[in-house]
DNA sequence: TACTATCCGTTTGGTAGCAAACGAAATCTG
DNA sequence: CAGATTTCGTTTGCTACCAAACGGATAGTA
């Protein structure tokens, strides 16, 4: 375990430390658990702040746009899947991203419990644009980090998904 | 970069990577960002899920008690940022924990607009009970990670969340 | 004192998100 | 082919979450 006082701590890491110090507890990883959600939820910030809310995109909504950018004409629960939603909030974001105007829905006619959906032409144009922009706020954001530190980062987080999708 | 069929990389970055290998982007950076939010998602999942469904806490509602645990009692305002939520957010999140009889609200006397916030009995029980649980979680989910690798990964997030924190 | 500006927590209006229930369609079984 | 089962996407009911507007309270200024 580290020292108390260690100045590479964050704030409110140290007063954790201080308050629960002589307690047993897994501290490596609480700290590790703790700082991938705040990671996670700045990341997201800035970018809905800072990029996303010129065009009203949320990051699910620009994540449904970034996934159907790439792999083309999808079937609903799919794309809840690779989106990581659950098929019932894939429904609302897919609406809400059809009133603007950015993806349409397509019965499937050999199997009409199903439902596509694709990018309209202001849809990918929008990511076209889009997507440069927000790849650039990545790299901001793990700008601090060598590109050896970034794989290792996301090799680190790879494992952390695999064990905690499990079950 | 790395190679395109490295069985390492997830199914999903993979496809990526075959469906967008000629753009010229920032693919560690991308990697690292996605993989940070994709993590903190399965983390958030897992725990609400296995162990605070239970008792009807939300992931906000288990961090608010556990802040208000560590820190005492404290005043709105800090403890919204505390648990890295709006004050809106965090009004919400009090008055779900009020309504299950874990906090109580005290109205500041010598400055009327300020209200602070503490645990009831019942919740210091239930945080004293539950964290224990919830710690193992923790290591669960990372304890695929030597104890040198947590402690890599918990310095490598910091340094994201500071750098996305800017501005 | 009055008048302004600032500071706090709450409210409002919206999207996001989940689990579970639902209805329609397809598939399996006898 | 009829009835049961499974498989889809959607709907429902709820909490979470944010930004911005709000209203009461305090502090600053003249």
């Amino acid at each position: 375990m580290q020292n108390r006082a260690d100045p590479r701590l964050l704030d409110a890491e140290r007063l954790i430390q201080e308050r629960l110090g002589d307690r047993r507890l897994d501290f490596d990883s609480m700290l590790a658990v703790s700082n991938i959600y705040r990671a996670a939820t700045a990341v997201r910030r800035r970018a809905e702040r800072g990029l996303l809310a010129e065009l009203g995109l949320s990051w699910g909504g620009f994540t449904t746009l970034w996934v159907l950018w790439v792999w083309g004409e999808m079937q609903t629960g799919e794309l809840a899947e690779e989106c990581d939603l659950s098929k019932g909030t894939l429904t609302g974001v897919v609406k809400t991203l059809e009133k603007r105007g950015f993806v349409q829905r397509r019965r499937v006619d050999s199997d009409r419990r199903r439902v596509t959906v694709s990018l309209t032409d202001s849809g990918r144009e929008t990511i076209e644009r889009l997507f440069p922009r927000f790849n650039l706020y990545e790299g901001e954001m793990v700008g601090g980090l060598s590109t050896a530190e970034k794989q290792r980062l996301a090799e680190l987080l790879r494992r952390v998904i695999v064990a905690a999708s499990e079950q």
